[in-house]
DNA sequence: CGAAAACTTGACTGAGGTCAAGTGGTGTGG
DNA sequence: CCACACCACTTGACCTCAGTCAAGTTTTCG
C-alpha cells in the first residue's frame, strides 16, 4: 500500500498525487542528518519561535498542547515519513515529544520556503499537504464533538490498522494508553475499559501493551460511527440490489 | 480593529501580512457577482467536487458534516470577508449553509489556483490562509476534547466578541442555539442552560436571542479556560460561590 | 390573532470521570 | 536466576456533568 505518509491519521484513501507531495517535500530533509531522540524528549515546544520544520524519518512523535492543571490534548500523532510544523506561521502552537525512539530530521523554514517558492512542483505539493492536514483535523473534530467512547476507539485503531503493518491483523500500537485517552478525549481508565469490552466480543485481541490483533475489521469500522456507510444495521452492504 | 477577517474565528490577535493575504485572495472575487443566498439556504455540498471556491461578501455561514442519525458537527462558522474552500482538495469535506441571508461570490477552483500560481504575492497570502485555519481547528480540538460547557460558552462568546461589533459591550450572535450547540458539542439546553447561569452572576447580559452584552470581558476570558492566563487568581476567584 | 418555531426550565438518567485497589510485566541489583 | 520495586495498565465502586425527555414560555410570522 503506501510506503510513506505525508500526515499521520489521513484516510487511507490517497490520490497519488498527495503521495508524491509529502515525497518530494521530505527529499528536502536528506542533505540534513538524521538525530536521534530519545523515547519521551522534546523535538520543539509550544511557544517557540518556530525556526525549523522537522521530518520524521524514523519512529513516532506525538504534538500536544496543554491547557492550564494539566489537561493535555493531543492533537496528532507523526510517522516515519510525515513532516512536523508546515501548518505554522510564527510560533509553535503544539509542543512535539518522542513517543518511541526517533530519528528526526531538520531544516530551516526560512530555507525550506525558499525552496518551495524556486521549485514548480513543491508548491502545491506543499498546499497539498496543508490540505490533507486540515481534513485530518476536521475528521478529528467530528470525533471529538459527536462520538462515544467505543467510537472513538475503534476510529483510532482503524486509522492505525490503515497504516502499513507489518503483519495483516497484528496493529502495533506504538503509544500508551494516556497517550492514546489524551488523543480522544477520554480516560486513561475509559480507553482501557473499552478495549477491554471489545475484546470480550472477540473484535480485537490484546496482545501485550502494544499489540493489537484485529478479528474482525469489517466490525470495527461499523462501530467506529463514520455513518453514511451501512446506515441499515447488519453488515450485509454485500448483496444490495 | 479589523476591517476584514480571512478567517472565522482566529484568535483576534493578526499579524498585519495575515490580513493582507486574507485581502489580496479576496479581491480575486471582486469580478464575480456577489449572488444573494437565503438564510438557511445550502451554498454546497458535502461529497460534491470542489469545482468552486466562495468569498462571503456578506452574512454569516455554517460549515457542517453529518454523521448518521442526524448528528450534526457544525467545524466553523465563516463571515464577512471570509473564504470558503480554500482547504480543499477534490470534493467538499463539508456542507455550506447560510446562517442568515447572505451574499456570496465564487470562483472556479482552477482560476483561484491559477490566479494563485501567476502572482506572487498570493501563493504566501494563500499558505498564510491555510496556516490561519489549522491553528483555528487546533483551537476547536482543544475546546472539545477538554474543555467544561462553561469554558465551551465563554470561548465562543470571546470569540465573537473579539470580532468588530458595532457598538462596545454588545456582541452579535447570529446563530440560533442549536448552530451554537452543534460547534461546541453540547446540546441545546446545555448551551441555553450555561448562557443563563452567566447572566445570573452577572458576566453578559441576554438582550433577545441575538445579542449579548458583555459586563465582564476579563472574567469571560478567564472562564474560557485557555490557561496560562492569571493562574494566580487576582481577580476575587475567592469570594463567590 | 393563532400557530409554529425557538428558546428556557425542570426532573431524571446515564456515560464517562474520579478515586482507589489490584494485577502483571519489565528492569535492576544482589 | 530470583526478589523486589516500579510503572503501566486493569478493574471496581461511586459520582457528576451534561444529555434526555417533557413541559412551559417567548418570539416570529403568516
Amino acid at each position: 500500500m503506501l510506503m510513506q505518509n505525508n500526515h499521520a491519521f489521513e484516510n487511507a484513501e490517497k490520490t497519488g498525487e498527495a503521495i508524491n507531495a509529502g515525497q518530494s517535500l521530505s527529499s528536502l530533509f536528506l542533505s540534513s542528518a538524521a538525530e536521534p531522540v530519545a523515547a519521551g524528549k522534546a523535538i520543539c515546544w509550544e511557544g517557540d519561535q518556530a525556526k525549523h520544520l522537522f521530518q520524521v524519518e524514523e519512529g513516532v512523535v506525538r504534538l500536544h498542547r496543554i491547557i492550564g492543571e494539566g489537561r493535555r490534548v493531543i492533537t496528532a500523532f507523526h510517522f516515519a515519513g510525515d513532516l512536523i510544523g508546515a501548518s505554522l506561521q510564527n510560533d509553535f502552537i503544539f509542543t512535539a515529544e518522542a513517543v518511541t525512539e526517533c530519528k528526526i530530521r531538520r531544516m530551516s523554514r526560512k530555507s525550506f520556503h525558499d525552496e518551495v517558492a524556486r521549485s514548480d512542483a513543491l508548491g502545491p505539493a506543499y498546499i497539498s499537504l496543508l490540505c490533507q492536514e486540515a481534513a485530518a483535523a476536521h475528521e478529528q473534530m467530528v470525533l471529538l464533538s459527536k462520538k462515544n467512547a467505543e467510537e472513538r476507539l475503534c476510529s483510532f485503531i482503524v486509522k492505525l490498522a490503515s497504516r502499513r503493518n507489518p503483519r495483516q491483523g497484528l496493529v502495533r500500537i506504538p503509544m500508551n494508553r494516556q497517550d492514546i485517552a489524551d488523543h480522544l478525549g477520554l480516560t486513561i481508565e475509559t480507553v482501557s475499559r473499552t478495549i477491554t469490552k471489545l475484546a470480550s466480543r472477540n473484535i480485537v485481541i490484546p496482545e501485550g501493551r502494544h499489540d493489537l490483533r484485529i478479528v474482525n475489521l469489517a466490525r470495527l469500522k461499523q462501530l467506529s460511527g463514520d455513518a453514511d456507510d451501512f446506515s441499515d444495521d447488519s453488515c450485509h452492504r454485500v448483496n444490495l440490489h
